[in-house]
DNA sequence: CCCATATGGATAGTGGAGCTATCCAATAGC
DNA sequence: GCTATTGGATAGCTCCACTATCCATATGGG
């Protein structure tokens, strides 16, 4: 198929598909002659992908491009391809160091890290820790700044159901069969339940309010 | 306090908080002199909530603005300024309607939130649908598109995370005392903790894959 | 009182992200 | 042969969140 097709088939304009070839999202086509490339089904697979983790899973270009080389490095087996497409994943500022809340913010979410049983995500030994806990320090500096209460005692509701989601979410993983399915569905499963899990989260959130506040 | 102490105190620059002066994210100071003005502890906390909401929450400036006006418009009740304020959160594209993808998507969000017994977030008939329920659409729409599964009994183990999560939200809201103030917590938990509930479940899957599939 | 300094306000500019429009030479297909 | 289309390169556009400059007006140390 020619680039007009896999624009049509996509719903992607062709200068946005030229565009995600020069950033590197979307491998060449084959070649046929100087001007004629022949892009195939994988193409398209690829191409709805890309859309899917920038359009709804709000990833910038340069983080997708990461992801997406993670998750076919063939030298990396499935823990350490799930992990690497992780770690590329956008994750906002970095805790500001110079400021007190950030090193008891450290210490809760340390604290809460313990407390589960997780050896992945504390700042103490093993790995460097994962960008996913810096992202936690600063959303916990950020509210404890505003003054609102995040113990981890307070947030260990909130660990124990993204415990339970991570189960599912394995879960759905396993259902795929070869091990390179199962990384692909492992990003695109992180990403595009994010906005899954937010959106029912404020649903829910609705539905208790109105419970509890409705009709005053 | 000045501008320059407003600014030393909150680590935001001057410049920085005159842009929000102007977008209307924070109320002029009481004018002292032709040139000078008068900031208090108020502006200093909405100062630190508007860099919250913009910087961890990754909320848009515009958007911010009117989760702002929600939480202090007098003429509403708490259920409803919060709704107000969740309504102006940023929730991505809009569903393709023209899309076969969507229409199967939108009929499973009903079935969830029928399964659930929600009695906000459906389609048929009820207020006009939370911008939340778009959301959850487009996410559907996305994962089926790319061919994974997302039937509403996929879907049922995250809705009832949700649905845990919403309570911890409101208990925590709950502790402050006036409506006021509740209506404030309830928006900064809303936004803050997104980011501490996608850390987390993406700590809590880096376990989860370590334990199934660590050490390959 | 004087004058360097600081202040608040207005306006224009910056840099990054994610496309989008234009141009071009080489071909495909009639 | 001739027109329309293709892939590729490049420059431009729009939006966003700031940021830098300018200016008239105070302020405060001497």
């Amino acid at each position: 198929m020619r680039l007009a097709e896999l624009s049509a088939r996509s719903g992607v304009s062709t200068a946005t598909i030229k565009y995600y070839l020069r950033e590197g999202l979307l491998h060449p086509g084959r070649r046929v002659t100087a001007t004629q490339a022949d892009y195939d089904e994988g193409h398209l697979r690829r191409l709805r992908l890309v859309r899917a983790l920038i359009q709804v899973g709000r990833i910038p270009v340069n983080s997708a491009r990461e992801v997406l080389a993670a998750l076919q490095d063939e030298r990396m087996d499935r823990h350490q391809r799930l992990g690497t497409a992780t770690w590329a994943l956008p994750h906002g500022p970095e805790p500001d160091e110079t400021d007190p809340a950030t090193e008891a913010a450290r210490r809760t979410a340390d604290e809460l890290v313990d407390r589960l049983g997780w050896c992945c995500g504390g700042t103490s030994g093993r790995p460097p820790a994962a960008p996913a806990h810096g992202m936690l320090v600063t959303a916990i500096a950020a509210l404890s700044r505003l003054g609102y209460p995040c113990a981890a005692e307070d947030l260990e509701p909130y660990a124990r159901a993204a415990q339970r989601i991570a189960v599912s979410d394995l879960d759905l993983v396993e259902r795929y069969g070869t091990p390179d399915e199962q990384v692909e569905a492992a990003v695109a499963l992180t990403v595009l339940y994010e906005p899954v899990l937010l959106s029912l989260r404020r649903l829910a959130e609705a539905e208790e309010s109105r419970r509890r506040f409705g009709g005053e």
